[in-house]
DNA sequence: GTAGTATAATGACTACAAGTCAGTTAATGA
DNA sequence: TCATTAACTGACTTGTAGTCATTATACTAC
């Protein structure tokens, strides 16, 4: 039966017009500012609709960042694989850097993304979209991991626990991106913004190099 | 004119159980939940007047933080007072150590404090509050300062500009401690909250220790 | 004491936004 | 052409932040 497969493309595309419109709306004024009644406006079709396709407008937004989250760990990859015949340190650089231009590109992204774990989130958002959004992550986080494990094979690391290396790196440069997203902070703490990131990502490179790790 | 003094403390007292009330309701069912009126009730007193003793719900909890940053502070003064006369990496252990402890006890103030960053924050909290936060803020990373100045002086940290260091040490066990706080994300990563944050710590450590700081 | 005034407190009300659902419209197929 | 199903609609409900005209209370002057 042909139509219903036309019926489903046809549904996909009104679901994907819907988060287009949830994109523009959201990263133009802020999640909180936007109102869904703005989402079903913006994609010419009424509240209800918006509903149909999404459970509420966090759900919206989890859709949104999972798209996101993509293409993050797709640039990742690519940091990764064009880097692989290079020390770890290097890699370990150009992975971080890969991070920090995309997330410039994004910073709104990287807000929200950050702000999923407060909040209404996990109240407004199931458990299952939940959990992709930490999976993403997560295959993100395989990436660093490989690094310094490359690094480890080297010689050229000295900590005994990759996963755990990995996971404060990764925490550490959050800490960092979010401590730069945040104009009045970063006013408060003088510094421009790529400054505080590369000295975190030397400093931490540094630190795994010679860490005794107790 | 006496009157006019006790009237005064009888406001401020006033204002001093609003605030207990809402860090009772906001700390119970976090704050997004936790409704005006909740707070008025506990007060006993009604919405209008918690008005009129706070321009916003947000103000509320900016005010409830700044005591909880005080608090903090002291903190670190004490553990930095403390162990002055030890080596810069261990003071910075302790500082560390202090500032984890603190949030332990106090994950969700933790939370909130971080939360200032987002939402919708910069637009109902006054600027001079918000400011108000960020230097108590700039206090305590006064502290971290001193030490890393300390550590240069021994010739045990190598990193040109202190306050860069002491940001980014800063927004590193940040980024930490908010991994640490996001119980999914936390399982995700497979890890345990203290061998995180010492892993981070002393990465840093080692990081200044022997950071060349491009 | 009492009247007048200032200060504090109240809670019904407004505004706004998320989420619902009974009803309408449109497409499909017999 | 009509019946059935699927897609869509927007008025409505609900919940909550914030307001303001009104009321209560405390104080002062006489």
């Amino acid at each position: 039966m042909t139509t219903r497969a036309r019926r489903e493309r046809e549904k996909e595309k009104r679901r994907q017009s819907i988060l287009q419109a949830a994109h523009d709306v959201f990263f133009e004024n802020g999640f909180h500012r936007a109102t869904v009644d703005n989402v079903a406006e913006r994609a010419e079709v009424s509240k209800g609709t918006v509903y149909l396709y999404f459970e509420s407008k966090e759900t919206i937004l989890a859709h949104l960042l999972l798209e996101t989250l993509d293409e993050l760990i797709e640039e990742l990859e690519q940091a990764y694989v064009t880097a692989e015949s290079l020390p770890a340190d290097e890699q370990l650089r150009r992975l971080g850097r890969a991070y920090l231009r995309f997330f410039k590109e994004e910073p709104e992204c990287f807000r929200l993304l950050m702000a999923m774990d407060r909040g209404r989130f996990q109240d407004s958002v199931t458990p299952e979209v939940y959990q992709q959004v930490l999976s993403a992550s997560l295959e993100g986080l395989g990436w660093v991991m490989k690094t310094i494990q490359q690094g480890i094979d080297e010689e050229m690391f000295r900590c005994c626990d990759v996963r755990l290396a990995a996971s404060t790196l990764w925490a550490m440069l959050n800490g960092v991106l979010e401590l730069m997203n945040h104009p009045l902070r970063r006013a408060m703490v003088g510094m421009e913004r790529e400054a505080l990131y590369q000295t975190a990502l030397e400093t931490v490179i540094q630190g795994l190099r010679s860490a005794p790790q107790q």
